[in-house]
DNA sequence: CATATTTTGTTTGTGTACAAATAGACTGTG
DNA sequence: CACAGTCTATTTGTACACAAACAAAATATG
């Protein structure tokens, strides 16, 4: 197996998105320590949306059943959204934020925008703008 | 609040980025089932070392102590490492990879660089060196 | 030498993340 | 209408990932 065969760790795409998500995970959790980045992705969909069921919820946030499950219960113990079988759709799980779930998005939504400033802040503006986009065609 | 004031999760690095570790992983799996991309990544480095110290692996692969330990553990079950107090600091716990586990790491070595290969495929050769790049500066 | 500090490893608790199995509700087609 | 297939949600089990608290061993410093 010559040098060109060896199999470089540090080279590998995965394991340095891994990196690059460990310190984003770092930073955000310095910014927002209320939420999760993944509890906070939830929470601003189902603003943003206004109402959605669970599994679209899911959808829209790239979790899956299992993952969201555990997101919504905790957002709800703790009284971010409320949710509710849908009349018109048993199998539905609709939900919505609460007041106080609307509240805390509108507190956090600008330190969630500094969080990816913070993040990508070692590059100028070109850089940010292209690693953004080869991001994006890579998922 | 203006629409330049308003939080879109789909254009939040965080986001994308985690996306592309969830795209990145179901290739992982699908090339190497047997092994976890951090079972491999530990294994790896650790054939690489010829042995380590358990503290020294996680540093090397960027887990800390809590999650090194479990990747520690499942490996050594499966008897693809072994461990061993060190006699001269009796803290340390000497990790090396048994035969069985440096033939898994050789049976998958090239398999690995593929995933890498296959998870950069959407971009030419000049984007994925690029965005190597540019990750490796925000980590 | 004695003690304060650091290093290494373990344990516990919380939170993603996904696969697979299950159950109930809906929809489409014969 | 019946029933096969699909959709939604839940449950269980495994595997990271990190914080915090702890214990034991080593090192540094007075």
């Amino acid at each position: 197996m010559d040098k060109s065969d060896t199999y470089i760790l540090e080279r590998q795409v995965g394991f340095v998105m891994r990196r690059a998500v460990q310190r984003h995970i770092a930073i955000f959790s310095a910014l927002i320590p209320e939420l999760t980045p993944t509890q906070f992705a939830a929470l601003a969909k189902l603003c943003e949306l206004g109402q959605a069921s669970q599994n679209e919820l899911g959808r829209l946030t790239s979790m899956d059943v299992a993952t969201i499950k555990g997101v919504v219960d905790r957002l709800r113990a703790r009284e971010l959204i409320t949710s509710a079988p849908l009349e018109s759709d048993k199998r539905r799980l609709m939900l919505a934020p609460t007041r106080k779930g609307r509240a805390m998005y509108r507190k956090y939504a600008a330190q969630a925008a500094e969080v990816s400033r913070q993040t990508l802040a070692p590059l100028d503006e070109g850089e940010q703008r292209q690693l953004m986009q080869l991001l994006e065609r890579i998922i």
